[in-house]
DNA sequence: CTCCAGGGATGAT
DNA sequence: ATCATCCATGGA
């Protein structure tokens, strides 16, 4: 019997939250350990537990403060403005009125980017797994609203582990890539803070020297924990998207072409755009698994 | 069962 | 510079 009066319940703080819409930004892919609790959802920022709730433009939350949950959740971010700048295109248009309320999070830089060298030919589903096996077992429970948090292991606490014990993980050729990162970071080699004040070029060839950072890994990054909102990474979704709906009378797409077209096109808040696109694209998939192959003409001999 | 997933590293052209 | 292949794992 755990019913005793949560009293922590009744005393959210709240902070307003004008143009956000909680739900879709936590659902969107790009952080992977929110999961729905009560009316809410309950996760991390960093090392604080947190619960967080939305009710029309206002955010209720117990644990962190209204400065930290501002920051993280960007609510600062002029979000009129930057779907304003967003090209006037069909697919565009459907993304943004489908995306309303998205904001492209401010996340802890070790965590982006441990999570998305992890992300590589994995579904979000799967991501969350490996996020959640990797905090279980790398870093130190907090007790939270009669449960426990897992905040994200730090570079230090992966270092110290094994490429075996990554695998038991799930992280599969994945985990020597982690492993290594983590290696470097620990032992200051590369310092996440400082590549922050380097334009995007740079910091996208600093991201880009790290094993299992490449160009796509390394644009999440960019825009997902160090608020380049130019950044466009370009993955499976997108890249059907940009052959779909931008270029359907065109044979072959190459990455370049893609990289290109998306980097000026898609204007100052292009991963904003790329964020809008990427939700819509696959939250309204259509099944598009059964195209009648061609039968193999060998079914029975004669 | 098969197909696919928020790709990257490597080696061959 | 571009292209092919391999890399683990689990959901649909």
């Amino acid at each position: 019997m755990v019913s005793r009066a949560d009293n922590s319940r009744s005393k959210l703080k709240r902070v307003a939250a004008p143009d956000f819409d909680l739900v879709t930004t936590l659902d969107s892919g790009q952080v992977f350990y929110w999961r729905a609790e009560g009316s809410g959802f309950i996760g991390a920022i960093g090392d604080e537990p947190v619960y967080v709730e939305q009710e029309g433009d206002v955010l209720r939350f117990a644990g962190g403060s209204e400065k930290l949950l501002t920051h993280y959740f960007a609510l600062d971010h002029p979000l009129n403005e930057i779907c304003a700048s967003f090209p006037n295109d069909p697919a565009m248009n459907d993304a943004r009125s489908f995306c309303q309320g998205l904001r492209i999070l401010r996340q802890p830089k070790w965590e982006c980017l441990a999570s998305f060298i992890c992300s590589s030919m994995k579904q979000v589903a799967h991501i969350r797994q490996m996020s959640a096996a990797l905090r279980q077992r790398f870093s130190t429970a907090i007790s939270f609203r009669g449960g426990v948090i897992y905040p994200f292991p730090s570079a230090r606490a992966i270092a110290e582990s094994s490429e075996k014990e990554l695998r038991a993980c799930g992280l599969g050729y994945r985990a020597p890539n982690l492993l290594a990162t983590a290696r470097r970071i620990a032992a200051e080699s590369v310092d996440l803070d400082d590549l922050a004040s380097l334009p995007d070029a740079e910091l996208r060839a600093a991201l880009c020297e790290l094993p299992g950072v490449g160009a796509k890994v390394a644009n999440c990054v960019m825009l997902f924990a160090y608020e380049r909102l130019r950044a466009f990474p370009i993955d499976v979704w997108i890249a059907r998207v940009l052959r779909e709906r931008y270029f359907p009378r065109k044979r072959k797409m190459t990455d370049r072409m893609m990289r290109e077209f998306s980097q000026d096109y898609f204007g100052p808040h292009g991963g904003y755009a790329q964020q809008y696109l990427f939700h819509h694209a696959r939250k309204t998939q259509t099944h598009r698994r059964m195209r009648p192959r061609p039968r193999s003409s060998r079914a029975g001999g004669s």
